[in-house]
DNA sequence: GACGGTTGTCCATTACAAGAGACAACCGCA
DNA sequence: TGCGGTTGTCTCTTGTAATGGACAACCGTC
């Protein structure tokens, strides 16, 4: 009787958790995803600070199921074709996201530039979809790519319904340093989310890459949030008028897409 | 006490059985991606023949987890933007996908054409990636769809590889019969497929859709076998010499992905 | 307003999986 | 050949989640 009110009435849970195995899985499949390649079992367990023999167990049971695949050599995993197939999925059905990579196709076919769809996903921004323009630049194969919000200009447009508190919230320090070293200030980062906002579009020049500029237009929600962002990616010798052109296009069909109700 | 040992001492194990959560998951979205639209929670677990509670647990730990969202009306789910990532991330990984996307996009901007990636996946005939060209074309959302193989002119050469037995058990009967209503007779398959191997690509008019051209080159594992394809659509009037000259640019690229150790 | 039909929530039970840890088979390297 | 370092498999224990089933809140329809 008393190890029962006892065992009951445990007022502090014991240190030993235990997860459950959807949450495991999660952590997993989270981890390659940052990871960006293959990992070892014994590596992958090492790195989500899991028991070894929970994630040998897990690993196979969704190698089994498709959800994982053997890749690499040495016995390495990554994500599955399941994977795909269920993301595929997720693209065709969700409105925003279909409607969005029709229009960046469409854009990059009637200028040439190479245009992407963009969205804030778990709080990180994501290239959802990109359609490489025609001339001979670097084809980033960046889809899906989740990189830190100031280096872009649809960054800017992603943040502008938060407040001060909220961005600073969700960007650390170290996302305010450029590939080349350089940092922004925050206070900048502020002041162009803000200049984003009364716009209606976004330019940013030379952050992510000293040879482009990002143009991106806000595409809105049902409650007047930024959803996504349409964006292009443009050389930086691009004539002035030229990109004042693409401005004019891109939040022209960004308004488009914006709380469409009349979706199919 | 008998009912103790009868309990303990059973032959036949009850045919209460219980899945494990993975085994559910994976149920689940298998069934939304064969159902290819949202669902409500109650005729999920009707449709998959699990128990309410069970079903109503897990879809609530698999939206927290992104993996499923809230879509559509009535509170149905479908797919989530996790999987999205994560399917991208093998999209990117995968060396034969990652390879195959690249040339298409650049098949696309040196022709202007739209062209795309198929494999076969699971069984069946996939878009893995679309790049559209300049034309004013309809513009496919079709990524990620899986059509019938005997639609297609990649669909002729990913199945140059199985015997005739193997392709009658791959392919239903209803999957002879086109959009517009016209079937096609098994042996005329039968007969495309042998000269789409022999010819070492495949020209396909007016089957999907009355006013395209499919023109589609194989990609070659390893092994010899065809394990995807790339592929034109083009206008019903380009001209014969325009075909043959797209037909020897994608027999050049897709020889050049085939069997490649040579990747990064 | 009593009814069969839903949908969604909440328990109690117990079968099963998450985790700890031992183990063998490998590496190098000294 | 022994010795730390691996990786991968296997056992056993025990916590926990999958399940059955009760329940309330809704429908409609008779």
């Amino acid at each position: 009787m008393q190890e029962r009110l006892a065992t009951k009435a445990k007022p502090t849970p014991p240190a030993v958790t235990r997860e459950r195995s959807l949450d495991r899985m999660s952590q997993v499949l989270d981890f390659l995803h940052a990871h960006r390649r293959p990992i070892g079992t014994a590596e992958l367990a090492r790195s989500i600070d899991a028991p070894r023999s929970t994630v040998y167990n897990l690993v196979k049971s969704l190698t089994d199921l498709g959800i994982l695949e053997a890749a690499g050599e040495d016995g390495r995993i990554y994500f599955g074709h399941k994977l795909y197939l269920w993301g595929l999925d997720y693209m065709r059905e969700n409105p925003l996201v279909r409607r969005g990579r029709e229009a960046v196709d469409r854009l990059s076919q009637e200028t040439g530039e190479t245009a992407e769809l963009c969205m804030l996903q778990s709080g990180r921004y994501t290239i959802v979809h990109m359609c490489p323009g025609l001339r001979p630049f670097r084809i980033s194969s960046a889809v899906g790519l989740q990189i830190p919000l100031p280096w872009t200009a649809s960054g800017r447009l992603l943040l502008s319904d938060l407040s001060r508190d909220e961005v600073d919230a969700l960007i650390g320090e170290e996302d305010f340093v450029l590939p080349d070293g350089r940092a922004i200030a925050r206070a900048d980062f502020h002041a162009a989310i803000a200049e984003a906002r009364q716009a209606g579009h976004c330019i940013t020049s030379g952050l992510v890459d000293v040879f482009t500029k990002c143009i991106a237009a806000p595409i809105f929600d049902v409650d007047g949030k930024v959803a996504a962002t349409l964006c292009f990616v443009v050389s930086m010798e691009t004539a002035p008028e030229r990109v004042a052109e693409l401005v004019d296009v891109l939040v022209a069909r960004a308004r488009a897409l914006s709380s469409g109700p009349d979706a199919d």
